[in-house]
DNA sequence: CTAATAGTGTCTATTAGACAGTATGTT
DNA sequence: AACATACTGTCTAATAGACACTATTAG
């Protein structure tokens, strides 16, 4: 059919000829968190961790996922994993990211669902207001095999595990995508949610200087390695570490001492002018 | 409210009490082209192209824009981009790659409408069909400043430009994110999915096999590396070239002659066994 | 022979990895 | 003094950049 004018068409346009369907966010809110040692003398231990919610209705009834929910039709698609994230943290201008959107037919029970899964970075000791209810941190741990991962979380009540088969993809790519091995608590497809955004994170953790979003304004450099250092999930060696992020960082008079060894240089976060 | 069960609760759920909207994929089909030179002697001189289509209706009727379309209710997300490009190209079974989800609230004047843009990847000696009236592929140049970059596409009858700004994102990351500074000839906000793509394989190509899939089966070296370059828009030297490329490919028994100059010998694509 | 690209050898500069050492706090 | 971490110096290995050279074809 054929229209003399814009406005024409668009009167003749009629949205209710098509099917329904809604679109979510999902977002994975990440963060560090510092596990205390028996021995005082020891520095804590790090770990990743994610906000996770209780579901308290179906679909999915009592299992964990991603906080998340329905797009509005006024907001624009970036407001609103900005407005559930302040709902759940209470907390606005903070490092957000789109992951992927997922779209197969049958992942939501109620009706054909468009989900677009954002990564959040935050720093835990921003958050001073109580968590919501059904809401907790859970650490993260991930075991990388051959053609599969292993993620572990748990908030010392529970634990979560599930399994990522890795394929490679058909044709020309080294990049691979990722399919549910072993999934029994975490509701709709969030497993590949969670597992995506920790693969974007260490990419982006040799590129970018994404990591000091989830550091404090002052912080020691074996902090900052170890943060590195979780979600790398390997060791560093300290020479080459410090080089790398030197012009990073700038020292403060600031250092942090009573820990039954030689207190730590204070420094902070230095955007590098000669963007390159 | 509360419900007693899955199956309760999904027949009390309704989904006309939610807001329509609409998803549609456009996608970015990438490919490389060659120009022949009036000195036989001299090597073509190859660009990056993509396929664009002119609009036959509102809105934006007559301008160019990515090919793109309507997801079906039952159709897989992923499956969408695939139709569309059979329907264009006639091509199954190429390299496919989810960019990014645009959804502003007015980002197309018809309804509300969330876009997830794709980009391909061909070899263009694989395309036997004819193309659609209205399609055309574009060569595609782009020079980039401290803040911005210009892209210019052209089909030797028309050229197209727009300009895209590259603004630091708030808060701590060294990535980009882009807004369109001057566009007075593409539809939509496709500006943004080209630059996109382009950036992505531009990055892609550094730690990836991605470039094959733009490859015919044989090939010489110097033809790859002169892929390469326009997609990095620099320069080269050979013998790094050849050393970083030394084990993805394999040399073949052909040579390439005729061309008034050491013939080069015809290489294929390897799969690295070791996948670190 | 000439123009043009194909392909290689090798030196240098830069960066990453490894290890061993010194420094400095608390109990 | 003992422990634990903070921080640095320096050697070595690996990688990237640069340049100059040799090789081989059609006309």
């Amino acid at each position: 059919m054929m229209y003399k004018s814009e406005e024409e068409f668009l009167k003749a346009y009629n949205p209710e000829d098509y099917d329904r369907l809604a679109v979510t966010t999902d977002i994975l809110i990440l963060s560090i968190s510092d596990e205390v040692q028996s021995n005082y003398r020891k520095s804590s231990k790090k770990h990743m961790s994610v906000l996770l919610v209780k579901r308290d209705d179906y679909p999915f009834k009592d299992k964990w996922c991603l906080p998340g929910g329905f797009l509005k039709v006024d907001e624009d698609l970036e407001e609103c994993p900005k407005r559930i994230l302040k709902q759940e943290t209470g907390l606005h201008d903070i490092y957000l990211e789109q992951l992927y959107t997922f779209g197969s037919v049958n992942r939501d029970p109620r009706m054909r669902i468009i989900s677009t899964s954002y990564m959040a970075l935050i720093d835990k000791n921003r958050l001073t207001d109580k968590l919501n209810e059904n809401t907790s941190w859970f650490n993260i741990k991930y075991f990388e095999e051959e053609n599969s991962v292993l993620v572990v979380l748990d908030n010392d009540k529970e634990q979560i595990k599930f399994k990522i088969k890795k394929e490679l993809k058909e044709l020309t790519t080294d990049r691979y995508k990722f399919k549910i091995e072993e999934n029994e608590d975490l509701a709709f497809d969030h497993p590949l949610v969670i597992w995506s955004g920790i693969e974007r994170l260490k990419n982006k953790v040799n590129y970018t200087d994404v990591v000091f979003n989830m550091m404090p304004e002052l912080f020691a450099l074996g902090d900052l390695q170890q943060v590195y250092e979780v979600i790398l999930n390997k060791k560093l060696l300290d020479p080459a570490f410090r080089r790398i992020i030197a012009n990073k960082v700038e020292k403060t008079e600031f250092v942090q001492s009573g820990a039954g060894h030689r207190p730590s240089a204070l420094f902070r976060y230095k955007k590098n002018e000669d963007t390159k």
